[in-house]
Order: structure tokens, then C-alpha cells, then sequence
DNA sequence: CCTGACATTATGTGATCACATTTCCACCGT
DNA sequence: ACGGTGGAAATGTGATCACATAATGTCAGG
């Protein structure tokens, strides 16, 4: 049953589209195989557009790839987030300062609107739709970069983010949340001061990825290490590292439907 | 024809590989339009895996996609030249940053090595070899980096950037070419000053892109703005742009095998 | 209760075909 | 000579099938 606005899509774009969004919204978890036959009954289309839309997604990293050929939905392990943090903290600022150049009158008003609309969710404890608002304020930055190359790879990262994010989102709303003084940086943006907004967004990432990390158990720093810990000498929680291969017995999360 | 080491991979991936190789060594030029059962008779494959890898291509931005789905290998225009540019910068010290916390010994030698394959190549004039020895170079410091993420966004920026560097490969070479000191981002690594390093070869890509810049004539920046300039009242060289869409209509180059 | 081999099922790959759309080119009228 | 028009060739999309392989469950033996 396509909703409406796809119709006339492609049917391979209407499956990509469906599965990107089940990743970010976290319809699918990490761990999850997709299969070809698996996609094509659950979207009700038949085996080619599903192949297609799962490579597609596997291609962008969005997916990860069994050596069978399999998809499966990235596991995103510590170092993992480290790593795309590391990459948006990179990449994400660049845009920015892009952007600095030339941001016309509108789109200024506009990010402004934004900053208010994340502003109201949150005194009405909306966490999604100050999430929202968030993501809006930055992508509409991003977009004013003119650079398709640069936001097509930020949209992959954000893209591989997706599964943790969904997992992570009450987490980070019960705790206060991040406080994104996304305020600041449009008054450097005003102020034609592109190097400054790019090291606010930096100092944005980078301190939400400290965040994250603190609060969030990833996968391979389960409780195998606890237990490791536990057999050994007591009092001695230091220097203990979690093989992951200690975890690869645990059941795998089925998704039938 | 299978080569040789190409036996029992899939036929999917024997087409991808050969596609990359087209591309980076200038078998196909920018404009070319490569069609589905084009490529499949050229390799020798079905139409299947030539879809499938073509796709994936694309998907990695390595090739670009009209409305109707047929693939072209992109034009790069002095804008995205400067935007592939760019996020080359941010992304390749990062991976150096990362490296430089674990490089082994035996990577070290091999680094040693191959500065030596560079300058013995410069030696006997052979530009293609201290290109690849350069380019080897790098890639083995990204690789030690342990961030497959990254390597992937770097492997693809190269795989962009592969048309044009054949084209502008002799007249680098030519011009007495890069001096990449490779010899002292080596000796910043083994002093594990990975910042130091980092920064050398980002000034290693700017100093690059912008000698290219001042050689190269892009896409679009071709003779209509010297059309229209010549029209125009002469003397006043100044802000004159060159609209794109004067240039739609220029012949396409065919390439039938 | 666990472990191994075996049969069954599920899955990816590749091939081929039909169909709608786009692209290209020759032809014709002005 | 120029530009529009028609049709033919080319092209992408999607569907279905065959085949090899991987994954899964089953059952007998320890």
C-alpha cells in the first residue's frame, strides 16, 4: 500500500525510502538481517526493487554486508561511535563554514524560526520535536553549503546513526538533554563569522558524543566484561576489556514482521 | 576474460572492480553515459550484475544518475573540484590523527619504503610509479587508522577525483609535478607527533588543489565566459561567470567500446 | 543434556523476458 | 536551410525462474 505521495516512484525508490526510514526511526534494530524475500513480502513488492534498495543502502554504508551477502543492520559498537563522531565533527563544521558565505536573508529568518520552534518543544517536554527542530536547524545549513557531495556524505552519517539514536533518545530527553546553543551560533552566522559557528557545532558534536558516551552501553562493552570481572580477583575493574567474540553466541533479536 | 585473480567472485563484484579501474585510469571520460547492457556486452557479463554495480556506483557518488537512470561519469566542474578538495582535507589528516596513535614498527619500515619507491621513480622520470608510490603511501597510514568508516569516505572522495587526476596527471608530471614530503610526515609519525603529521598533509592537499586549480580548465568555465566576454564591452574581465547552461548543448563524446 | 552429522529450508546470485519510457535520427513541411 | 514530427532503436524497471550456497532445524549417539 504506497502512501501517497510516492506514487509514481520508482518502486526500488519507494523500498529505499521505506527502509531508510525503518533504520532511522529504529523500526529495524541493530543486529537485524534483511533479507531479499524477507523486504520484498513485508513492503509488498517483489524480489528486484527490494535487491536493489538493500545494495543501495549496503553501498552507502548504511548497511553492513555479510560475507554471504546478507544485510544486516549495523551494530554500532564504541569505537564505532567514536569514529563517526569523529568524521561529523570533521565534516559537519566544514559545512558550516561553506554555508557562512553565502546565507541569504531567508534562510536567516528561517533558522531563526527554527531556534524558536526547538525552544517551544522543549518547554512542552516535546524531546522529538526539539529533536526535530535541531536536525532541521542544522540540515538547512547544510543545504545552503551548496556542496551535494559534502551533504550527501553527511546524510550517510547521520543515516548510520540512526539505529543508536532512536535507542538513545529517551535516554538523552530524561537526562536533561543536550543543551544545543543552536542560538549562538546563528548569531555568529548573522554575523558573517563562519569560523566561529563551525567550532560552536564542533564543540556541539563533540560534546554530545562525550555525552553519549558516557551514559550509553554499546555493544562489545557488554556484560561479558562485568562477568570476566566478576570471575577474576575482585576490586580490580580496571584494564578490563570486552572481547566481543564473547558475545557472539547471544540470540540474535528475530524481526519476523 | 576473467583475469586471474578475479576467479570466484562473484560476477557482481568482478564488474564493480572493473568499473573503479575504468574510472580511475580514465577509461571512461566525463560525459560518458554507461549504459546497463552497454557495459554488460564490454565486460562480458548479463545485464544483472552490470545493473547491480552500476547502481552501486552510483550509490557511492562515484558516478552520477540522470531522471531517466541512466549512469554518467560525472563531470567535475571547478566548484566540486574545490568541494572534493575540501572535504579531502578535513577527512584525510583526520585519518592521519587516528593512525598515528597505532602505528607498528613494521607499518613504519614499510612507510620508509615506499618514500624510497617515491623518490627512486622521481629518479628515473616514471611520474605514474611516484604517484602510486605516493599514493600507496597515504593509503597505508589510512588503512592503520582502524576507522573503516573513514577509509570508505576517502576511498570514494578518490574514486571522484579519479577522472579528472588521469586527465591532469601529464601536466602535473610536466610541470615538474607535486613535491609531496612525504619524508617529513614520516618523521612525524615516528615521533608520534600525529597533529604535526596531520597538519603537513593537509597543507600537501591545498598546496595540490590549488596548483591544480591555476592549470586546470574545468567543466563550465570553459570558452563561453570568453564568448561572452568578447561580446561584452572588452577590458572589463572582471565577474564575469559562466552561466552552465550555455554549455548544455556541447556535443556529448561517444565512446561505443 | 550436549554434540555431531544430515536433511530441509532460506537466501543470494545470475539470467532472461516483457513492458513503459526515453533517446535518437531520418523525414517532411515550411 | 531550418525546425518540428514521427517512428524505430535503445534503455531502465520490474518480474520470474534456476541454481549454488548458506543457514537452520532434526535426530541419533555419546
Amino acid at each position: 500500500m504506497p502512501s501517497p505521495e510516492e506514487q509514481g516512484l520508482p518502486l526500488e525508490e519507494m523500498t529505499y525510502r521505506r527502509l531508510r526510514e525503518a533504520l532511522v526511526s529504529g523500526a529495524v534494530l541493530p543486529g537485524d538481517r534483511l533479507s531479499i524475500r524477507g523486504v520484498a513480502a513485508s513492503l509488498g513488492v517483489s524480489a528486484m526493487p527490494a535487491r536493489t534498495a538493500l545494495r543501495r543502502l549496503a553501498a552507502e554504508q548504511a548497511l553492513d554486508m555479510l560475507p554471504s551477502g546478507t544485510a544486516v543492520v549495523p551494530r554500532l559498537t564504541r569505537a564505532g561511535f567514536a569514529e563517526l563522531s569523529a568524521v561529523r565533527a570533521e565534516l559537519e563544521p566544514l559545512a558550516v563554514r561553506l554555508a557562512a558565505a553565502h546565507l541569504p536573508e531567508a534562510d536567516l529568518a528561517e533558522l531563526a524560526g527554527l531556534v524558536a520552534a526547538h525552544d517551544a518543544a522543549r518547554e512542552a517536554a516535546d524531546a522529538d520535536a526539539a529533536q526535530a527542530a535541531d536536525r532541521d536547524f542544522l540540515f538547512r545549513i547544510y543545504r545552503a553549503a551548496q556542496a551535494p557531495l559534502l551533504l550527501g556524505l553527511i546524510e550517510t552519517l547521520w543515516l548510520r546513526r540512526g539505529p543508536l539514536f532512536r535507542s538513545v533518545g529517551a535516554l538523552v530527553a530524561a537526562s536533561g538533554g543536550l543543551r544545543h546553543n543552536h542560538a549562538a551560533m546563528l548569531d555568529a552566522l548573522r554575523r558573517g563569522a563562519g569560523e566561529a559557528a563551525a567550532a560552536l557545532l564542533r564543540r556541539e558534536i563533540e560534546e554530545a558524543t562525550r555525552f553519549i558516551q558516557s551514559k550509553v552501553r554499546f555493544e562489545g562493552d557488554d556484560t561479558a566484561a562485568e562477568r570476566l570481572a566478576a570471575i577474576g580477583r575482585a576490586g580490580r575493574n580496571a584494564e578490563v576489556r570486552a572481547p566481543v567474540s564473547l558475545s557472539l553466541h547471544r540470540r540474535r533479536t528475530k524481526r519476523p514482521e
